[in-house]
DNA sequence: CAGCCGAACGTTAGCGCTAACGTTCTGACG
DNA sequence: CGTCAGAACGTTAGCGCTAACGTTCGGCTG
């Protein structure tokens, strides 16, 4: 069934009355040709809908211009960074073919890059998490790039400087006034987790603010643990008037808290996010979070997955992108008055 | 560089002792190999780290076990579909590669589906758009099931009742003793777009309702669309009581338009939505809405592309799978003052 | 005009695998 | 005890392509 229809190139080769290699240079454009004989050679090549077999170009170990990309599909912005490097890599003459990793697999990708390294010319892995098992792959023989790992990543990477937007973002509330400051943390098996929550604390040592265990609540980056992390936050008899949620959804979560306890965002508390998912700037209130730099860590994986492709060798690099604070609704300067009563507090405190 | 590390079949046939044939059809689980033997080989080979070369079987014309799939990332629900894919498609030991069709991509899919044919050993299509260029294609010779296309599909195809998901989506309000009730129409290159506005009407003029132009609005399933629509039934002198809006995004949309006139839904308007995403049961109002079959899409297409796979030639089916109705809290009983008003306007009317 | 170089081609081998045949050997049966 | 089926293997020929090395031939040099 489902004959061969398609020709190969030793059969463009014979109607064009060459060799097989002249048709193999030609079509690949490399030198050893006659201007007339390739522009020959590619005219019939098309007429009869010739198309190089890949399988057979890797086999050869020959590039097939594929790249392969391991992904969690149901993480937040995956699909923008698949859309962002599809595009880098489709204007390099790339195709990218994506494979979803089932959420939560334990079963080590190591199969995986075996799979994608007999397709593909290099790999990308997006993999928030910090995995043990992708170090023990460092024998995969094909360019491994490497979005979102820790720094310890045995790979080159590329990743979002989750720190310094951690940092940003309590700066951000605390120039506003704030000094009682809650954090709703993510999910901290993830390296972005850990860096904002260790930017929280840092901030807040550096400004001299009180750390106080009970106004960090253990979140999962989704919106329900945002909705109860407030909810024990406003049980606190000394409750924040400002929270930074670890990203987006448990922002959102903690404002519907907020306002289901009948106080307004950002009137009676700032909340701040992380990550400017696209709702953010349409939902109410518009959200002030911090924005990942999608479009720029899809550019430099690419590039560089390219640059390794195509032999330089280039020093196992991190690449770290800067955030950018986007400033909306949801956070506003404290009020005077509980500036006021907040500062005595905190003096107390100390 | 990277040089092969990775044994061949060859090489683990020599340790082994064997010829390569006899190891091919160990590891390949065919007849022909003494019990004993195949085990030895097994070990052998797993010992090795041996991983078979599918671009060399797919060369020869054997399966790869790979299926291929070509999707717009974008587009709501498509990462689900493909999870559930995924994870149908790794139970019948296959797995599954993903090309992220550009958004708006013009050019045609065929050479897509050129290259996935090299590797994969069939292909499933995600595609909304009704697209004259599918049709192009059926000399793919590889087999071909289509999601979500309309029923003219040259292909095998699976896809959601919308039009009774519509259906049903107007009878509930009806039910609900609405009588004046909107459309929010989404963008009708969809085919399901088209279809739940058919289905708008057609309950209509079932159930005897006067067919208002006004009260069907475009729109393009996006948020701000549902938003700028609402605003514009609003401003009718004589509004609807509840809104029939072609997917949740939308919906949502003009809830907030609603609330931001001062309205309450589900008390003032009723609105339903279409598609079910994940956070109509979180935010408030949790939302009523039609829930797409997506599992059973992602089960079905896989099976029915593997039957393809196995050589059973299906007759071009069409699976049309049903969509469930989810009352929640947006959609409520008319008022019998308002119901009252309502029935007189319609007898007038007609 | 011998010699030689390089562009333009052609030929060969092989990538890793499988289908399709050979070959060997065991054992059952008349 | 010959024979012959069939299981258990081995051998050969590609799948479509490219790297590496031949071959041919026009033209330039001394």
């Amino acid at each position: 069934m489902m004959k061969r229809q398609y020709p190969t190139l030793a059969e463009v080769a014979k109607v064009a009355g060459v060799s097989l290699m002249t048709a193999s240079r030609a079509i690949n454009n490399r030198p050893g040709v006659s201007p007339e004989k390739r522009e020959d050679i590619l005219r019939i090549a098309d007429e009869m809908g010739y198309v190089a077999n890949r399988a057979a170009q890797k086999l050869t170990g020959a590039r097939t211009r594929i790249i392969g990309v391991v992904a969690e599909l149901h993480t937040p912005f995956t699909s923008d960074l698949l859309l962002g490097m599809g595009a880098v890599a489709r204007a390099a003459d790339y195709e990218m073919l994506v494979y979803s990793l089932p959420v939560c697999d334990r079963r080590p990708p190591h199969s995986i890059i075996d799979m994608l390294r007999q397709i593909a010319d290099g790999v990308i892995v997006i993999l928030p998490y910090e995995s043990d098992y992708l170090e023990s792959m460092t024998t995969a023989h094909i360019p491994v790039v490497t979005i979102e790992q820790g720094v310890e990543s045995a790979f080159p990477s590329v990743t979002a400087d989750n720190y310094q937007g951690g940092c940003a973002a309590l700066r951000h509330l605390i120039e506003l006034g704030h000094r009682r400051i809650a954090f709703i943390s993510g999910n901290d098996r993830l390296t972005s987790a850990r860096d904002r929550r260790r930017a929280y604390r840092d901030v807040l040592a550096q400004a001299r603010l009180p750390y106080d265990p009970n106004l960090e609540v253990d979140g999962d980056f989704l919106r329900k643990s945002g909705f109860e992390a407030a909810q024990k936050l406003l049980a606190l008899s000394d409750r924040p008037t400002a929270i930074f949620a670890a990203n987006d959804a448990s922002a959102y979560g903690a404002i519907a808290a907020i306002r289901e306890a009948g106080l307004r965002v950002p009137d009676d508390i700032s909340v701040i996010g992380f990550d400017d998912i696209p709702i953010a700037s349409q939902l109410h209130p518009q959200l002030t979070t911090i924005r990942q730099p999608l479009q720029q860590m899809a550019r430099a994986s690419v590039n560089l997955l390219l640059a390794l492709i195509a032999g330089l060798d280039a020093p196992s690099e991190q690449i770290v992108l800067p955030t950018q604070l986007i400033v909306r609704e949801s956070t506003t300067m404290l009020k005077a008055r509980k500036r006021k009563e907040e500062g005595e507090k905190v003096s107390v405190a100390r």
